[in-house]
DNA sequence: CGTTAATATTCGCTCATGCGAATATAGTGG
DNA sequence: CCACTATATTCGCATGAGCGAATATTAACG
């Protein structure tokens, strides 16, 4: 994410849209705690796969997370920001989002659900991150 | 603004969307150097004056504006934030505009406009806020 | 290979939003 | 009271964005 790279406006604008979504807005909540799986970020929201998908490759294009694929699953983070003003802006939003009790739910929910790392930085592949089945037979 | 006053992510949301338009962001970025009167703004963006009011009126239903009224003329500056999140928020907004080069290039049409007070602080009526004949006869 | 599971994309549809144009409101002064 | 100026609002219209549903793609595995 690069807004204000150019000295242009439109950049920062588009980072504002980005933010300006209920469910990207829980999504960067969610990933502000480390890197997850589509599949939990798309359980602990409880939304659609499709739509989690959707704004994440919003988020993508937009580079603001970064991905790391593992067979199947692919893991989502915040993407690394060599800006300085970017980096002000993403730590002042991310700090806004730790401070809202939905926020704080959809982690709740997450944990709920994976069981095991919360967040889920762990860069290897868990049982947390074990297919579906298996996750619901340990339940 | 009281973005996240309630827990809730949609208050966050709403000041995401306000800052999701050019022309607010450069009425902000201006607004960001103190107190300004409607003329000055829509005469430093270059935008009818209809839109700025529009505008205007956006960011004073959010909360993020307040109003004094001098006569014909009404001067608008950022609210006052008494929420530390949010505080945090704007700061990083501003600073985000303050690195915008539209920003400054709106700042320099300001000054070169009002030819005496930039940021236009001043509490007074000065002969920056005469009426339009008389700013124009100085010239 | 064929199946299954995880992720991504496309397609209409609806709804919000910003703009230009026109008009309304309000304050000031002759 | 009337003209003038600054500001605000309203009205259609066009554009963009998000969603649900369906489908496509990719990878693992027997």
């Amino acid at each position: 994410m690069t807004p204000t790279k150019d000295g242009r406006l439109t950049t920062l604008e588009e980072a504002f849209r980005a933010f300006a979504d209920p469910t990207r807005l829980r999504i960067l909540g969610l990933l502000a705690g480390g890197e997850i799986c589509v599949c939990n970020i798309h359980e602990a929201l409880g939304i659609p796969q499709p739509t989690a998908s959707r704004h994440l490759a919003y988020l993508r294009k937009k580079r603001m997370v970064i991905t790391r694929k593992n067979g199947l699953w692919v893991h989502y983070q915040l993407a690394p920001l060599d800006d300085a003003v970017t980096r002000v802006l993403m730590s002042a939003v991310t700090h806004c989002l730790s401070h809202c009790e939905s926020v704080a739910k959809d982690r709740q929910r997450l944990e709920a659900q994976t069981g095991c790392c919360t967040p889920c930085t762990v860069r290897s592949n868990l049982e947390c991150c074990a297919p579906r089945n298996a996750r619901r037979a340990k339940m």
